[in-house]
Order: C-alpha cells, then structure tokens, then sequence
DNA sequence: CGCTGATATATCGATCTGATATATCATGTT
DNA sequence: AACATGATATATCAGATCGATATATCAGCG
C-alpha cells in the first residue's frame, strides 16, 4: 500500500521523506496524515530492497557536488518548493536541516509497475487501494485500468448486495442504526454509478483510435494477470 | 475501536467469539471481516481488565447450567442460530466444539459508556468510529448524542474544505485524480447532508416532551432525558 | 467415504497509527 | 533582544489491527 504510493511519488520526481508526507496528504488525500512510522520505514524497507536510493543532503557538507542527479532539476525544483517559494536565500550556508533525498531505481520502477498492476487487496481498505491505484492509473496499460475499474465495481456490487442484506434483515434496528445502514447503502450505490461513468468514458477513450502525445509507460497487459474472470 | 464494539454487542447479551465477528460483519458491516488476530487478544484483554467474563462452555462439562441470563431467551436465539437451524440433536455428548461464551460485567457496562461518551479518535477510521458510536448511540444520554452528531459534522467540514482545496490547487491532475478528488467531494458533502438531516430530527426529537416508556441506560451527560424512537 | 465448507479458537509476522524525542530555522510577539 | 511558536525534518516506540495459518469438530454432499 504505501510502498506503492511512495514509488508513484518518486516515479515523477525524487523528494524527501517530510515531502512525501506532505504530498500525499495534500494531493491525494488518501492518507490523511501518513504516519512517520510509517513512511520511514518504508523508506527504509525499500532502500534495503534496491526499490530507492536515499541521498545524505547534509548542509554541513558542501564539499562533495550536491547531488548532480537527474540534471538536479527536479530536485531543484522540490528543495525550492519545500523552502515555501521566496526567500531567495541560499548561498553556501543554512540548508534548514539534513534531508536524505530518495530515487527511484529501475529495480523500483518494476517493482512500481508489479504493484500497480498486481492483485488488489480486498478487505479493510480496498477503498483506499483503489484510489491510490486510480491515481497512479495512467502508468497502467489501457487494458490493465480498464480491468482496475471492472474489479472496483465488482467489489461494490458485492457490498451493495451485503448492505441490502443488512437493510432487509435489521428489522430490530434502532433509528440511528437504520439509518446508518441506508445511508451507506446510498454512499455504496454512488460509488457504482461513478464506476460506471468511470468505465464508459474509459471505453469511449479505448474505443477511439486516439493517438495522444504522452504515453507514460504503462503496464499491466502483457502478462497473464487473471482479470475480472476470478470471481 | 474494538472494545467498544465488543463491550456494544455483549450490552445485549452473550456471545461467544465467534459469534461477535459474524455479528460484526452481518449487522453493522463497519468491520467487514474482524480479524481473529484482534478479536481474541480483544477478548482476553476485556476479560482480563475485568470488563467481561468468559465461561468455558465444553461439551463435556454439561454440569454447570448453560449460562440462564436474559431470560434466555436471546441466548437461546443466537445458540439456535450458530447451530444453523434444526438438527436437535443434544443429549449429552458433541457440542460441535467447546465455546467460550462472554458476559459482560458492571464494570465492563462502565467501560463501555465511558468509551461510548468519551473522545472521539481523529485520523484515520474516523469513520468507522462514528459509524459504530451511532449504531449504539441509544445507550447516549440525548445531549452527548447530539454532541456526537455535531463533532462529526465539525469533522466532515472540515474535511470538505481540505477536498476543495485540492479540487482548486490540482490543476496538473489527470483525469483520473481529478476525477477522484471530485467523487471524493460529493461523498463529504453527501455525508454533511445527512449528519444534517441527523441533528435537525434529533433536535425535534429533544424539543418534543416525548415521555416514552424503554429507557436504556443513557449515558453522557449528567441530565437523564427520556429518549423516544423506537421506530 | 472422503471432500468441502461452516464453526470455533488461537497465534504469528507485518504493517500502520499516534505519540514522543530531537534538532534546526523562520516568524511573530512582547 | 529575548522568547515563544510553529514549520521543517528524521527517527523510534508501544499498541492495535490485519491477513495468513494452524488446529479441531462437525454437517452435508455425492
């Protein structure tokens, strides 16, 4: 899950362990507020697996080249975004504090990619693994999103048959709960008419032969992944 | 989180583990499938801190009386469920498996209302949180309910406006996030709607001078109010 | 008769959360 | 100038939960 997140983050651009936070606090919003045990170890867990690599950014160090880098633009640019635009400051001294700036690695893309296209959880936050999937959908192959999409509204079906299971047999209900359970059970049939909508345009764009421009590296096709036929 | 739903259902009558997890997912769907690596820890937990008391209920120990309590009459209801319906079969020998079946205790009645009552958790599962605080919300006093519904309203506003946001600063989203973050925003204000419709009848309910008869422990703030619906 | 699936309890490792600690710097207040 | 506050930044800890797995009993099915 957040292994996921994270290479997606650092699949556009590198950043630092508080910027990830930040971003997918403030971007997504998937994850309210990742916790640092969380994302550290993480960081940790995928430096020690080849997924990243995390780069001392110390201002007590100056001598060795700050990090060449990518052509150091992106990472320009995130350093200046994270020192709140303005206050041109910079010269040789005060870099705020060390940051250890992570990248992704070739070995992270494909790991990226595995996880991205590779079984959803079901359970717990199948909601939240979704959007995140949904959010990082583009890198996928128009075939694998369009399965993503399929398998959502799969999973929402089945819960809308469970949440009118429950309406139909709460008959001993109380008010608050009664109304609990419709409430999600509209909240559940929302979500499927979004599928929906989600899943036509989908088609509609696979449909045309649109030749778009930026064509991100997409996956998922290829391979035998088992697609909506599991259920 | 846990205990409350624990200590909520065993405010009813008994269960044993087993039986709290399927109630869990069948009737209130908010644990979609209670992992027995919280539930049982969650049960010897209660049972140490005193709040429940678990019988051994094996099959060869037929001596000490199967537990009478409510009448048992609910008891008897959810044994007869557990046992799938028919086959009498009983006699002595062969209760399918020993079951340990949990009570619980006044002091596990005070826990509960002071969970009930108490601090509601932000972040993460504020959700379920609600959700599952509401489905008992008859065992508030009203002025603790309507506190309940309010906080959680204060909540989903501010969580509208963190929505919107994003909406307005995500202009290099693709289609896919943007569409996101939008379903995203419908939600929330979906559910401001319905807390709102929540707390206008809950005020009607508190103005009205209803004096009606099943009062089940209330608990919240000091006024003992009668509290109506049973609708 | 064995197979599958439901009932029932228990434990394990992994992960995630929330809290806390430590440190640097920018800004605002008095 | 002194001081507090709050953002930036990394790290670690205890506790809760999850998903998987193990074990065992029994019902229904073919």
């Amino acid at each position: 899950m957040l292994d996921l997140a994270i290479l997606g983050l650092l699949s556009e651009h590198e950043f630092h362990g508080y910027e990830i936070r930040k971003r997918l606090r403030d971007e997504l919003g998937l994850f309210a507020n990742i916790s640092f045990g969380s994302l550290y170890p993480a960081l940790s867990r995928l430096e020690l697996s080849g997924a990243v690599i995390g780069t001392e950014s110390s201002p007590a160090a100056p001598a060795a080249a700050p990090i060449p880098l990518t052509g150091s633009l992106g990472g320009e640019r995130a350093a200046l975004r994270s020192r709140r635009a303005g206050t041109v400051r910079s010269t040789t001294r005060g870099t705020k504090r060390s940051r250890k700036v992570y990248r992704i690695t070739d070995t992270g893309r494909r790991v990226f990619e595995e996880l991205l296209a590779g079984e959803e959880p079901v359970g717990t936050d199948e909601a939240r693994s979704f959007g995140l999937r949904l959010a990082f959908a583009r890198h996928l192959a128009p075939q694998a999103r369009l399965g993503l999409l399929e398998r959502r509204r799969d999973q929402l079906i089945r819960r809308l048959a469970a949440d009118q299971a429950r309406a139909a047999a709460g008959n001993d209900f109380d008010s608050y709960t009664r109304s609990l359970v419709e409430h999600t059970t509209e909240a559940t049939q929302h979500d499927i008419s979004w599928l929906d909508s989600l899943i036509e345009s989908e088609k509609l764009k696979q449909a045309a032969p649109r030749t778009e421009s930026r064509t991100p590296r997409t996956v998922g096709t290829g391979s035998a992944a088992a697609k909506g036929t599991e259920l």
